[in-house]
DNA sequence: ATTGGTGCAAATGCTTTGCATAAAG
DNA sequence: CTTTATGCAAAGCATTTGCACCAAT
């Protein structure tokens, strides 16, 4: 993978950040940097970033993808009402796998607990922070 | 919440249905009994039915939607290449919850597993069905 | 009678793509 | 010099919405 100028300012300020953006955060930020980049290489870069294992897409609640540069191993929490996803810490990932009893035949990859829940936030203002 | 026949008939064939389908694959079914029927009825019953605890909405791999009538307790695994959901069958669920060291401040309302991994079908083919 | 649901078409919103140009190796 | 990536604008696709009409209670 070519090291390009925009590939690895990504790269970076997705690191930096611990908010788990969504590509068009994480464009807004790069935009201070590069300001004539394109929302579609902010796109392109994080779909290969990801193939690659560099960083993490997270997919959940049916809303904008999220993406985390931190891949080391966690689960999250995703905030039913502003769509907010926060780290979660649990114990040892690999007993999951241990609790499979029948996978109909499917090569299993990977596993991970998903999490939905009411951030702080949202249980203060008891209404979302985006809606 | 009001029985109209296309509530019904929407539920009717999507707990006749094992394969998890779309809200466009539901439609087609759906279609046949009552044609006149719109896909914006379909995905506005879909959504009432599963905020109702009547039906599953997944959300996986970033695609469409599917949705279960099956609502007993299981798990699901995705394929990474065609997109089909399965069942999997798993150990007791509520172990996972006991596995949370600290969830931030959240509230969590629900937890799962989810699989990711290829079918049997793509493991032969060693390709997608769809792609 | 009143509320909630439906069908249709248009709109939305996130994401992807085609294409000509530019940069990397 | 040969890929591979970029910027731009347009297209794509799943889903949602506005609105007038209809059906259920």
């Amino acid at each position: 993978m070519r090291i390009t100028n925009q590939r690895e300012i990504i790269l970076e300020e997705l690191r930096k950040l611990k908010t788990h953006p969504t590509a068009d955060e994480l464009y807004e930020v790069v935009r201070k940097r590069l300001p004539r980049i394109s929302i579609a290489t902010v796109y392109r870069n994080l779909e290969r970033l990801s193939e690659a294992g560099m960083i993490h897409k997270l997919e959940y609640g049916g809303r904008q993808k999220r993406f985390d540069g931190d891949i080391s191993p966690h689960s999250h929490v995703f905030c039913v009402k502003c769509g907010r996803i926060s780290d979660v810490k649990t114990r040892d990932d690999s007993e999951i796998l241990d609790m499979v009893l029948d996978s109909r035949g499917y090569k299993i990859l990977k596993c991970g607990v998903q999490f939905e829940g009411i951030c702080p936030f949202c249980q203060q203002n008891n209404r979302s922070q985006k809606d």
